[in-house]
DNA sequence: CAAAAACGAACTAACGGTCGTTAGGTATGA
DNA sequence: TCATACCTAACGACCGTTAGTTCGTTTTTG
C-alpha cells in the first residue's frame, strides 16, 4: 500500500468517526506515521482529501450494490432486498466506508454541501433506477400487488433508511430489530397475496 | 424574548445548520448581537449550552407528539400515522428545533456522545410504548392483521425515519415522494385484508 | 543526478475560555 | 432623600492552544 493510499484510509476512518471538522490533519498525519505538512505533498488542501475520499468510497460502494442485486436478479426480489439490507448493516460496523458515506451525505462539511450533493444525487437516482428496473423483469412484476415497481423500488430505499439510520446511531442489534419489524410488513404490503 | 433566550434560539440554528464544532461561540454572539463574553454571563461553556438547548428541544418534541396522539387517538390510526408524519417533515423545513434534534441524535458532538445518547434512549423508548399502547386500543388493535401492535409501531418508527432521513438531505417534496411511495405499502402490510 | 516525498519551523486565523472593569438597576438604611 | 452597597449583564483585552497552510531545506528514491 502506498503512502498516500494509506492517507486517504486514515482520512477516511476519522472523518467518519469525528466528522470533518473534528478530523483535524495532525491527527491524521499521527495516526499514519507521518507529519503534518507531508499530506500536502498528496493533497492541495483538507478539502481536496476530503472530496477524493468521497467519491472514492461513493463509487467502491456503487459497485458493492450492483454486483449484489446482479448476482441474486434470478432469486425473490424479498431475498434480495434482505440480504442487501442485512450486508448495508453489518458493514456500518465493520467497514468504514459506509459509515464515512452515511455521515457525510447526510452531514456534509458545510463549505462542501453543494459538491457533495452534486455526487450523491446521481447516486441515489441511480440505486432507484437499477432496483425500480430488476423490480419491471418479468419474473418479479408478476408478484407485485400493483405492479407498480418504481414505488416499491423507493418505498425499500426508505425502509432501508430508516433501519440504517438506526444503525447508525445505536447498535446493529437493535438496528436488527427494526428490520425484522418492517420487513414482513413491506413484503405483506408490496407482494401479491397468496 | 430574554437575552438568554435568543442566545438558546440562535444556538439551536447554528447548530442545526452547520454541527456543533462548526458552530463557534463566535458566530452565535454575532447573530445575537453581543460579543463572546457575554455568553459565559449565562452559560458555563458551549458544551452547557448545547445540553441545555438540546434538553429543551427534546422536551418540545416529546410534548408535541404526546399532543398529536392524544387528539387524534379516536380517528383511524393510518391517518394520525400519516399526518403525524407529514407535520415533523414540514416542521424539518421550517422548525431548526426538528432539524437540530436529528442531526444531533445521529451525530452527536463526541465529548457529549454518552450524555446525548442516555437523553435519546428513553426518547425513542417512549414513542414507541406510546404508538404501541394506541395500536394495543381495541378500536385499533381489531384492525391489524398480526394483532401484533409492538411490531406495527416499530416498522412505523422505520418508515417515519427513513422518510425524515430524505427531508434531511435533499428537500421536502422528494420526501414527500417517498412517504407517498412508502405509506400505502405500510397500511397494506399492517391492516386486515378487506 | 533529478524528481518526489518528507520534514522543521513558522505563519495567520480562529478557537474556547478568563480576567478585570464598567454601566445600570435595585435594595438598604440612616 | 440621598448615599451606599450589591448584583447582573456586558464588554475589551488577552490567554494558551490548535487549526490549516506555506516555505525552505533535507532525505529518499528511481
Amino acid at each position: 500500500m502506498t503512502r498516500k493510499s494509506a492517507i486517504e484510509d486514515v482520512a477516511l476512518d476519522l472523518f467518519a468517526s469525528e466528522g470533518f471538522e473534528a478530523a483535524s490533519l495532525g491527527k491524521i498525519a499521527e495516526a499514519v506515521g507521518i507529519r503534518k505538512p507531508s499530506i500536502y505533498a498528496h493533497f492541495r488542501s483538507k478539502e481536496d482529501l476530503f472530496l477524493h475520499v468521497f467519491k472514492q468510497a461513493l463509487r467502491s460502494k456503487k459497485r458493492m450494490m450492483l454486483r449484489h442485486l446482479l448476482e441474486n436478479r434470478d432469486r425473490p426480489f424479498e431475498e434480495t432486498f434482505l440480504s442487501l439490507a442485512k450486508r448495508l448493516m453489518d458493514d456500518n460496523e465493520s467497514d468504514a466506508q459506509t459509515r464515512f458515506l452515511l455521515r457525510m451525505s447526510y452531514f456534509p462539511p458545510s463549505s462542501l454541501h453543494d459538491q457533495v450533493m452534486e455526487l450523491m444525487n446521481p447516486f441515489f437516482m441511480q440505486a432507484e433506477r437499477l432496483l425500480t428496473s430488476l423490480l419491471e423483469r418479468p419474473l418479479h412484476q408478476t408478484r407485485l400487488q400493483t405492479g407498480n415497481a418504481q414505488e416499491a423500488a423507493l418505498a425499500y430505499i426508505t425502509v432501508l433508511e430508516g433501519v440504517l439510520a438506526e444503525a447508525i446511531y445505536t447498535t446493529r442489534d437493535k438496528a436488527t430489530r427494526r428490520l425484522e419489524a418492517v420487513f414482513p410488513i413491506y413484503c405483506r404490503g408490496v407482494l401479491i397475496n397468496k
